[in-house]
DNA sequence: GAATTGGTATGCATATCCGTATGGATTGGA
DNA sequence: TCCAATCCATACGGATATGCATACCAATTC
């Protein structure tokens, strides 16, 4: 039966708890405010009401910021269980949410947020439109761990256990340039054609220029007089006719303002990933983002 | 140096998590603001947010009381770990809480604490003004454990291994009656005097009866016209002459209303521990009581 | 050593939350 | 079937917490 239980003990403000956690996380009850999205004085009153409520002084002013009291320190692995706890309620709450409307977060790398989901986004909001599309650029798999983001496009698989990946397709590299810059190369036959053409790096590194002389093109880092980090410039400067430029097939096919250099060159695969955290899978509103984004990335 | 967290899955209402949980332990929301001292609308108000804010429907009413739904079937275990956090902090903080002023609140069985405790609580809080003393009449170990008393009085040693538990001292049970029925009884030799005596019973279930013929009195049930379960009735009724009571020899030699029977007699001995919660045993305030308790109980 | 930066405390208007009182619904028993 | 008990929902006045603006403080920089 029902074993009656005295809450004595948990009926303190949890709310102050949490004010208590983050603030020795973050160090400063500034930082707490920003991380909460709270006041900075409201968080400093929590603080002070927790300490007065349970007796104990939890941190010291340091000057730059708050240091725990070692009864601070005593206390804070708690917190952090209380705040651990909070976490997976609020990751299994999301998966049982059930209701359309509501934010979804999608995190891309630069090329696909700027060039291939903009329609994907317009129509899935078109289907659904109490669904609000959240866009984050980001090429590491973490931020759906910390739940910053809710779905990610990934090109390659995912280590981490917790994440749930599906592979959409295998994509393919080309290489694409302007028509005026293409035109000024006169017509390709084979690899060769290639010593004195210019091309759009993809870093500073030289990983790009590595991989296209591995893949047998009689270039040197003379033939990439610029590079960027950015897909979204990259593709740019290769509409401006700066060079040539690889990116995904589907894109540069897509793109009236570009052409193939060449249909018969050795292509750069790489696999297209879905990821998304296992916890939050279930929710019907993420199934349907993921489900549509499924469709029109194949 | 500090990985930087994100915080949004923490910054819901954690007092809204704290409603959910004692809704569904306590199994209706009037329970649960009696369990936490709170209104039964508040905490409707707040399990209604929480539904809100999380997009997900915890409870049905089910007539008498409110049933979780599956998804709040789901969310509860991990609301559990929060309240769980949540106790050992406020355990850990009442132990690390440093100052004289607050309460203490001592369990006692109705004997202690009816006859022994006042006069050491008086020179206690004249010692300690600042301390306040709740005394609980219990005879059970379990209420350290819910924190329902700080310290207890008890005459066995406590198995539970949170518990910490001292031994005052052995004190003996030895048999009291008011003077104008001792004299009534004459003289007493031996324990074939006590055949005619009326004694004063414990409880119901015949067990005071049956330890005294063990230790070899030549009484039967017609030697006990009366039973009590409490110390206190059992005490008054001894002073006003109705017979024959055993009681911790402190107390009856402490009592100008009361004479020893007999200074030969076997005594039935027994130990008194102070016993505390582990986790609590640090505190300052809790410390002073403790050491003025065994001190003055020895 | 003055300016700048990043942080904490305080006063005040306001928004939010809470408790009391009350009505409505359901259960269990006479 | 009706009565009593128990519980949830709603309305409203008042207590409480929040945010903004600002004063103040320590550390770092120029």
């Amino acid at each position: 039966m029902h074993i009656r239980m005295d809450w004595k003990n948990v009926s303190f403000d949890w709310n102050r708890a949490r004010a208590f956690l983050v603030t020795a996380e973050e160090g400063s009850l500034s930082a707490a405010a920003r991380a909460l999205g709270l006041a900075q004085p409201t968080l400093g009153r929590q603080v002070e009401a927790l300490q007065e409520e349970l007796g104990v002084t939890l941190f010291e002013r340091a000057g730059r910021g708050m240091q725990l009291t070692p009864a601070g320190h005593a206390m804070i692995e708690h917190a952090r269980a209380m705040g651990e706890a909070a976490g997976r309620l609020s990751n299994v709450a999301f998966g049982q949410n059930d209701t359309m409307e509501g934010p979804v977060t999608i995190s891309a790398s630069d090329a696909y947020a700027g060039l291939l989901l903009p329609p994907i986004i317009e129509k899935m909001t078109e289907a659904e439109p109490r669904i609000t599309v959240n866009v984050v650029v980001s090429n590491t798999a973490s931020d759906l761990l910390r739940r910053e983001a809710d779905i990610a496009i990934r090109n390659f698989r995912p280590e981490e256990p917790d994440l749930i990946a599906r592979k959409i397709r295998d994509a393919e590299a080309r290489m694409f340039a302007s028509p005026d810059y293409a035109a000024s190369l006169g017509p390709i036959q084979s690899k060769d054609d290639f010593a004195k053409a210019r091309f759009v790096g993809l870093d500073r590194t030289g990983q790009f220029l590595g991989m296209l002389q591995q893949m047998g093109y009689p270039i040197s880092e003379a033939n990439v007089p610029v590079h960027t980090e950015n897909f979204l410039v990259m593709w740019a400067l290769v509409k401006r006719g700066m060079g040539i430029g690889m990116i995904d097939s589907v894109i540069g096919d897509a793109d009236p303002g570009v052409v193939r250099l060449w249909e018969d060159e050795p292509t750069l695969g790489f696999p297209i990933w879905l990821v998304a955290h296992r916890d939050l899978h279930q929710n019907r509103r993420l199934r349907f983002v993921w489900d549509f984004l499924a469709d029109a990335l194949r």
